[in-house]
DNA sequence: GCGAATAATTGAGTTAAGTCAACTACTCAA
DNA sequence: TTGAGTAGTTGACTTAACTCAATTATTCGC
């Protein structure tokens, strides 16, 4: 079973303690001035909302928020990796996301009602998040509504986003999943091959894609014996999409 | 197999051949105002948008747009019921969600570029449909920038829903999914029993969950001979969903 | 209201994927 | 550098879900 341990386990250290480091602090912030949620705001709005802010350092496994927690920030990753997941009563574990840096999260509960976190958010390495006040956001939008058009669209592509995510998770066998999932990860749609890093370790790939780790590695050796991927450790060479895309459905 | 019949078949009509009606009628546009896309826009603005619309009655079946299709307008449902699907180059067909009277749907294309289509919509029973000029509401959004606020909150609640949907398509096997999808559909949080009505036939429900309509109704059949639901066609009685919770997992 | 077409159910047999277990290969921290 | 703890792989076995087929219900257009 990939990660059935609680939330309270070692894998998800129990307790968020988060280390500042001075607010003036401007290394690492240069991707959230290009973020589609920030890049329109005037530079003294955004000192502002960066002010408002905190920064968090992440040690590996650490767990950042807990679903159903009251949910009063949302984050913009710095540096590092996390992941969102889920647990349900009997303690499994479903992961639903990864974020790399240069990503915001949680941002859709800005207008939730009542704001609370979907699911848990941890590091999956050791990490650097900016945590960004809800109402400070909201603020800045309430006193500049030309901010809202950027948000707008941020949004609308997260929901796309999802819409596809979910679009694959009804292709019924854990095989094509896996494929749909590999030919997402390339970039310019496919068109050609390249190397692609799995953004999660293999373990947790699976349980995204709702398999069983044995199930995926299973998968995953048949494909490269058929020549259809070549692996090393989390690097993925895939020479020929098409190929791959073909042997699906 | 569900409905494996390519979009050229009789199961999609294959043209789509608006009726239009006098562009002035009214009836059926309450819900319009009242949808948090529109409810703060100011009277005159509204039926602006609604002059510049077309108003579509779709028959049976009748397909309103395939997948990939460049993305000119986004819908608003007046009446009947549609339902969005995708097909894969084996013709298989997977539901991706069911859209009400008072839904809007598409309405995340206005900000993709390019914007086409990224499913196929077609009415599940004869609807009548708004069909909105994105052109039209993006002017409305340039010209009034406070209206994007509401938007805002619109989009944030579908990429919600969204996450939602995946969370569920998580859930490894068949029936803990179908267990999911019914407590969903109950209203005040699955507090209390209830009746509920299947969105879609039983067969694009399993469909949509990712199953065979055997498996579907094997699991209904199940779920029924412990007296966990009682069936009456599309309409599901739980009467202690929360049971229903304790089962599955 | 009739009849054809589609949807839903049920049974039997098959297969993909899960489970359990053993082992190897990493990773990370002391 | 080492060793403990994870992550990943592989094999053997089991089971949930799929497939195919037959039958019964239901729906919808005429």
């Amino acid at each position: 079973m990939a990660v059935t341990q609680s939330a309270e386990s070692r894998y998800t250290k129990p307790v968020l303690v988060a280390i500042n480091k001075p607010l003036d602090e401007e290394d690492g912030l240069e991707a959230l001035r290009s973020h589609a949620l920030f890049r329109s705001l005037k530079a003294h709005d955004l000192d502002y909302l960066i002010q408002q802010s905190r920064r968090l350092r992440l040690g590996h496994h650490q767990l950042l928020y807990r679903q159903d927690m009251p949910a009063h920030h949302f984050f913009f990753v710095i540096s590092g990796r996390l992941r969102l997941y889920r647990l349900d009563s009997s303690g499994i574990d479903r992961t639903l996301d990864s974020i790399a840096p240069g990503d915001c999260f949680a941002e859709v509960m800005i207008y939730a009602d009542p704001p609370r976190y979907a699911c848990y958010a941890e590091a999956l390495k050791s990490s650097e998040v900016l945590m960004i006040p809800v109402k400070a956001y909201q603020d800045l939008l309430d006193r500049h509504p030309e901010y809202a058009q950027a948000a707008l669209r941020h949004y609308a592509m997260r929901a796309v986003t999802r819409f596809h995510d979910l679009e694959i998770m009804t292709v019924q066998n854990a095989r094509d999943r896996l494929i749909r999932y590999l030919i997402d990860l390339l970039p310019n749609g496919a068109l050609e091959g390249g190397e692609v890093e799995l953004p999660l370790p293999k373990c947790l790939v699976a349980s995204r894609l709702a398999m069983q780790p044995e199930t995926f590695s299973r998968i995953l050796a048949d494909l490269k014996s058929n020549g259809l991927v070549r692996v090393n450790r989390s690097k993925l060479f895939i020479s020929d999409p098409q190929r791959l895309i073909e042997i699906s459905q």
